[in-house]
DNA sequence: AGATTAAGTCTTTTT
DNA sequence: GACTTAATCT
């Protein structure tokens, strides 16, 4: 009943990507296009037509938005039963039970990044590898990439020939093998073994496929090959294949995302339907022509159009400020005006770059006393006293887990120390044995003291008393572990710093006990594996009725009505590290892209003359993509520039008075500003930097800039109207 | 063993 | 500037 009201509510392309039912389904949704909608309504049409809910799996890009969708269906009268999750929850609903095919135990541990270098750092360690120039994380990086190619440690060492190659096929191999002695995945394994798993076994592929007789794919254009793998071989056997997303929202390609996933559906499902929605429902009609205008930019991409169905124009303010202190002051005054005019915190964000760009708003926000929350990566679960809680439970779950036992074994300290530690490991090395296993067997190692001996026992009884609990709810043993290990007492002695630790562990606890009560039988192993995939993204609250301050990559999915983007400079967006690759420019691009359709009404791009970066104050050259914004209703490029300095001197006037000690910066002359361009491999000369040729030439108008090659050997990129540059 | 201090490294985005 | 590691002191 409920279901066909919704259909009435539909347009002639929505209905059309509902109610194609059968074979494979490409739904191409630009922004706001009512996507998310369309997904939950197709599952409710399915269902309709007497599909099973247990039939249907509806694969999302975060648990956040996992959790989201289980609510809409649920709001929609279906019944219950169809599975809502991420790629990396069913991996390992998969893994558990049928990893043994691909060498995983099933109470398993999922290692984050912090562990994943410990785990590197000791299989660097066996191996007696000069590591000065090939650090853990470079390392990581080259074997995640691997992995997501499904590329196995022995088959890369066969094809590896350069020297950085091999080295990083030795660490991969080693590393693996420490891995599988700890029974642990990364999150790369989670996606490589699961699709490794549907590849090389056809019963589970066909158990999967049986199940899972619909299956739902969305945000696609940032699959990796693993999950491209693993929905191909699920969907192998029926074709119901439908997959939603847009690929000039694609923004994970340094974790290994593939565009040409999407790009190429239709070769891959030559019977595959095509749906595009390009109305869009959500943003302001000058908000979307600058979007346009900004992806127009991108060369390598399908032209895609951008309806809008709202008819109101918003408001767009492009602006430059003194450095990033002025910035955050003026938007917070600005966010006052909104909130003085009834707009709810909640229905404004703030997006940046990088993360640690957020603490000039922050703190413009404390001292305004203005409500906010930080969507941050992984800030909670990083933490040390929740980490070590982890570590414990990990242990007890798994005790191989030799990362988890090192973390903990003295920490809060209790007399078993490195000298200790590594008496026993040699020990374990000897006969191949997990660490905590070897420490049951001190009597067998001669040179530990009787004192030593005694502390290791009594560690032992503790986590072995610890065990029978694991079968249980988990809060009352976490709280248990709390106490027993000395960690409560340890955080209470700890002053203030330890208080807050205390709070943490508290709302781990707490997190704990309502996993207790959603779940049927709760047990140690599944909340920990389900919390190993959690970040903070997951836990903003839309309803919170606070401002929202996070990363343009967080921003992803979400929607407001007033969005504030800062930090438009280059270095910073485009990143120092991208804008030089061309194609990591273009992701750029989309990610600026994806920023500013998440607004509704407002928009409000921010960009400074200065700014602080890594405690040093740097002149900031404007992002190129400022220029490519050149909408209808914005001054023109030159005048722009103009203007926005005009509103900053005006701006400024106001502030100098209450923040007098600030030292303001006056530009140095734009005498060179109208100098001939240069051609690139022309030689000049810098005042700082000495000789040099000229890499590139980017026309800017008085903002142009040139990357120089110095004779010292490094690049840099300068605005030709400060550098002063002599041609030689 | 453990705490404190000094020096050194590395700085994007996140499941 | 933030964080980790190494060196030194208690």
């Amino acid at each position: 009943m409920p279901i066909s009201a919704k259909f009435n509510d539909l347009t002639a392309s929505q209905k059309e990507a509902v109610s194609h039912f059968e074979g494979p389904l490409l739904v191409i949704a630009g922004p706001g296009s009512g996507k998310t909608r369309v997904i939950i309504n197709r599952i409710a049409a399915l269902i309709a037509q007497g599909v099973s809910p247990w039939n249907i799996c509806a694969i999302t890009f975060t648990n956040k938005a996992a959790e989201e969708m289980r609510n809409r269906v649920v709001a929609m009268n279906t019944p219950a039963g169809t599975h809502v999750s991420t790629f990396h929850s069913l991996c390992v609903r998969v893994l558990r039970y049928h990893g043994s095919h691909v060498g995983v135990g099933s109470n398993f541990s999922i290692y984050d990044d912090s562990e994943q270098t410990k785990c590197m750092k000791e299989a660097l360690k066996t191996l007696n590898l000069d590591t000065t120039n090939f650090t853990p994380g470079k390392l990581l990086e080259a074997i995640s990439l691997l992995k997501n190619k499904l590329e196995y440690p022995d088959a890369f060492a066969a094809r590896a020939s350069d020297y950085f190659s091999k080295i990083v096929a030795k660490a991969y191999k080693a590393y693996q093998h420490l891995l599988t002695q700890n029974n642990a995945v990364d999150f790369d394994d989670l996606l490589m073994k699961t699709a490794v798993l549907l590849r090389d076994f056809p019963a589970v592929r066909e158990e999967l496929s049986n199940r899972y007789k619909f299956l739902l794919v969305d945000e696609y254009q940032d699959t990796n090959h693993a999950q491209y793998a693993i929905a191909r071989c699920i969907a192998l056997g029926h074709g119901n294949i439908c997959v939603t997303g847009d690929p000039d929202q694609s923004i994970y390609r340094w974790r290994g995302a593939d565009i040409a996933n999407i790009l190429a559906f239709e070769k891959d499902w030559p019977s595959a339907k095509v749906v595009k929605l390009e109305e869009n429902f959500r943003s302001a009609p000058n908000i979307l022509a600058l979007a346009d205008k900004l992806i127009a930019a991108n060369t390598s991409r399908k032209a895609k159009r951008l309806i809008p169905v709202i008819p109101h124009p918003g408001e767009v303010i492009i602006r430059q400020y003194e450095d990033e202190a002025y910035e955050a002051d003026s938007i917070i005054s600005d966010i006052a005006r909104l909130a003085k005019n009834g707009v709810p915190y909640s229905d404004i964000a703030v997006f940046y770059r990088v993360n640690s760009m957020s603490r000039p708003i922050e703190e413009a926000l404390v001292r305004s006393r203005l409500p906010y929350q930080v969507v941050r990566g992984v800030e909670f679960y990083g933490r040390k006293e929740i980490k070590d809680m982890l570590a414990y439970c990990k242990l007890i779950v798994n005790p191989p887990d030799d990362v988890a036992l090192t973390r903990i074994i003295n920490s809060p300290t209790r007399g078993i120390g490195d000298t200790t530690l590594e008496k026993v490991a040699a020990h374990a090395r000897m006969h191949n044995l997990p660490l905590y296993e070897a420490l049951k067997q001190t009597f067998a190692v001669t040179s530990l003291s009787q004192a030593v001996r005694t502390k290791i026992a009594a560690f032992v009884a503790m986590i072995e008393q610890f065990k029978p609990l694991a079968a249980g709810p988990v809060a009352p043993l976490m709280k248990k572990v709390f106490e027993d290990s000395g960690m409560q007492k340890s955080l209470e002695a700890g002053g203030l710093e330890g208080s807050a630790a205390l709070d943490n562990v508290e709302e781990l606890i707490n997190a704990a006990a309502i996993y207790d009560q959603q779940i049927d039988n709760p047990a140690l192993y599944d909340y920990l594996q389900q919390i190993a995939l959690f970040s903070d993204t997951d836990k903003f609250d839309p309803a919170s009725g606070k401002i929202a301050l996070m990363s343009l990559h967080a921003a992803k999915g979400l929607e407001f009505k007033h969005v504030y983007i800062i930090g438009l400079q280059q270095g910073i967006l485009p990143h120092e590290r991208s804008k030089d690759n061309p194609d990591e420019l273009e992701e750029e691009r989309r990610l600026l892209f994806v920023g500013i359709t998440r607004a509704k009404k407002g928009l409000h791009i921010a960009y400074t003359r200065h700014r602080t970066i890594r405690g040093l104050l740097m002149r900031s050259i404007p992002s190129q993509f400022l220029y490519e914004l050149g909408a209808s209703d914005l001054p023109s490029r030159d005048s722009f520039l103009a203007e926005s300095s005009r509103d900053f001197n005006d701006f400024r006037d106001d502030y100098i008075a209450d923040l007098p000690s600030r030292t303001m910066q006056t530009p140095a002359p734009s005498s060179a500003s109208k100098k001939a361009p240069f051609t690139t491999d022309e030689l000049v000369e810098h005042k700082v930097f000495g000789l040099g040729r000229i890499k590139s030439y980017t026309d800017m108008g008085e903002n142009s800039i040139v990357a120089v090659r110095f004779n010292s050997g490094q690049t840099k990129t300068l605005m030709v109207k400060y550098a002063n540059l002599k041609k030689v």
